[in-house]
DNA sequence: TATAAATCCGTGTGCGTACACAGTAATAAT
DNA sequence: ATTATTACTGTGTACGCACACGGATTTATA
């Protein structure tokens, strides 16, 4: 298949073919100045043999400088874009030897304008490719139309937007991963429980994602003839604790039967924090991301499961397919749903210590 | 940290240093014929900038070629160590431009000469470095005095064997994963259930992975005051599959609320099989490991879940480790447990799916 | 002191590729 | 026929490192 003699070197080409190195690679960087008889006998020795260059003496030689930027929420240091950031950090110190650069530029998630803002210094400051989190739907649209007209490349992470041409996505299959949750949460519950979603009130639009793992959740339960399950939604409040510890105290009090509890972001820990307090860490809970302060509720039996996806994996690999499709000039695959990783107190450890 | 300057060639410390390059080199590799002072010099700036050799060019120039022998038992296609194996193939394509060469040799798991066999002849050959299953504890250990004697680092993948002298370790902490497997199995069990355990008889002896698992899994069943479970240990024949049928028949004629079941191998696709047949697929089942036939019976629902251990990855990270160490002089990790990867019938689309 | 030996060190070449540049041949313009 | 232009092709150098080779300097031996 692919294997073959990868000791074939130019120069062997060029014999074989009777012309110049310099011949041969004209051929495979197809920058003319070739006649046509030249290049039949270069390419036809090289489907032939099937060159596989040397990557090594490649990039040895390439002078060539490539940047790329990574477009992201700001966010805190335990926060889940920290994770995705760490996962640029690594790629970027790898493919360091490639030479290539990876500029980090970051948005606020609750305001479309700064993501504007910075599309714009972005397109103007011509980088060879683009990676970001399309939060804004609208926004990123537009984006990817300029970028498009200015032929540079983009990926995805995180979510993605179907109809723009991009050249990969990394990210979770975010319905799935709701469909996951349900069965975890709802497995022989009983018939008479009650479940409580859990929902932040926010100034941005709602997250696809949330929306996305929403409906697997809910489809699950069609699914399965769990009908007869009490959905209970509670809106809690972004700053006010105290106010969301009694919202959840009242629900608890006019409510039996609560044996289950989830939320379809990542801040599950808030959740947990109350549920702890209010003593009902018995509730069967599941929330999504290894935020720290998720792991340690994790650890303490107070989350029964925490649902994950990978995120720095997900930042170095789009990198990395950057990389295989633009500086070795593969092709690479377009849509990439990460694994559901499920993770509960007894099998956190060994997932957050490996290493590769 | 270990960033800083990548750019800095020998050249440049050559010229910090006052001497040639050559000395540089040698100092770098420490081969000798350099005077105490130009050493000192020359480490003294090795030391000041944190030089970290571009290791493109590092390879391209370096005409030094390793091979690696993989010793693992030899297997069917669709077998667990078929994946293992994968792992290496993966390794040798990526590493083909290191100039490593890997030689897989093959023993049979049953019969210990084999294994003795192939040590004799890989320790002739004087490989630079040898990875292996260390299936057979006594010759195993022998082996690895042998490779010591000969100053040829090993590593172990799957399982380990702690007194020796070995490289890296790449495997599932099987004890955790048996106490994994109890909670998934035994959560929200009524009191008053039996438990089915699978075991095969076989020759050769009852490997560790197994004891450590079912060590695991009794050991949570005692943290969690489940005594009350009824554990019932069904013995099968290794190719009587009628024989083995008319067993678990028997067992769930002459017992009631039979509700759990678990292998602690990877063959839990035969018991899968006649649960299915016997009409008894709503007994919650677990197995280990992603053969075909496994994920086979967890898609239709009959497993509830599988509990994997990334095989593939283990292969493929015991090469990139030698290679990190023994090529690019580097420090590795010794020991690495693999995450412990929970599957269903939900999540497994994904898990198989995803590539990296 | 002369010579041999040992120790130390700089230069040069090669790894396979990219690309600039110069050189040759073919064609067009004068 | 001569020159200018174009089309094509080969050679050479650089990339950063490894390592061989031989030159230079010091030390030991006679």
């Amino acid at each position: 298949m692919k294997e073959s003699n990868s000791k074939i070197r130019i120069k062997d080409i060029a014999e074989l073919a009777g012309v110049s190195e310099g011949t041969v690679d004209r051929v495979l960087h197809n920058r003319g100045e070739v006649s046509a008889k030249s290049r039949e006998m270069v390419e036809k020795v090289l489907t032939e043999i099937n060159y596989s260059p040397n990557l090594i003496a490649r990039s040895l030689a390439s002078k060539k400088s490539y940047r790329f930027i990574c477009l992201i929420p700001e966010h805190a240091k335990t926060d889940y874009w920290a994770n995705v950031e760490r996962g640029f950090d690594q790629a970027a110190a790898e493919f360091l030897q490639y030479n290539i650069v990876l500029d980090k530029w970051y948005f606020n998630q609750f305001d479309a304008t700064t993501f504007i803002a910075a599309c714009e210094e972005i397109s103007d400051s011509l980088p060879d490719a683009v990676l970001m989190a399309p939060i804004f739907r609208d926004e990123t649209l537009q984006f990817a139309k300029i970028l498009k007209e200015k032929s540079i490349p983009f990926s995805f992470i995180d979510s993605m937007i179907e109809e723009t041409d991009f050249l990969t996505y990394y990210g979770q299959n975010s319905f799935q991963s709701g469909y996951v949750a349900a069965r975890l949460l709802l497995e022989d519950l009983p018939a008479d429980s009650k479940v409580i979603f859990l929902r932040t009130q926010r100034k941005g639009a709602v997250s696809n994602q949330t929306l996305a793992r929403k409906s697997g959740f809910l489809k699950y339960i069609e699914e399965h003839g769990l009908q007869s399950l009490e959905l209970i939604n509670v809106e809690m409040n972004d700053k006010d604790e105290t106010a969301n510890r009694n919202t959840l105290a009242e629900v608890f009090e006019s409510q039996e039967n609560i044996r289950a509890a989830i939320t379809f972001n990542s801040k599950v820990f808030r959740l947990a924090l109350h549920l702890q307090e209010l003593n009902h860490s018995d509730v069967r809970l599941i929330g999504y991301d290894l935020l720290n302060e998720n792991v340690k509720y994790l650890q303490q039996g107070v989350i029964s499961f925490l649902i994950a996806q990978r995120p720095d994996k997900q930042a170095y690999l789009s990198v990395r397919d950057l990389c295989t499709e633009l500086i070795f000039k593969q092709k690479v695959n377009k849509v990439n749903y990460m694994p559901i990783d499920i993770l509960m107190k007894e099998n956190i450890e060994d997932y957050l210590h490996f290493k590769e």
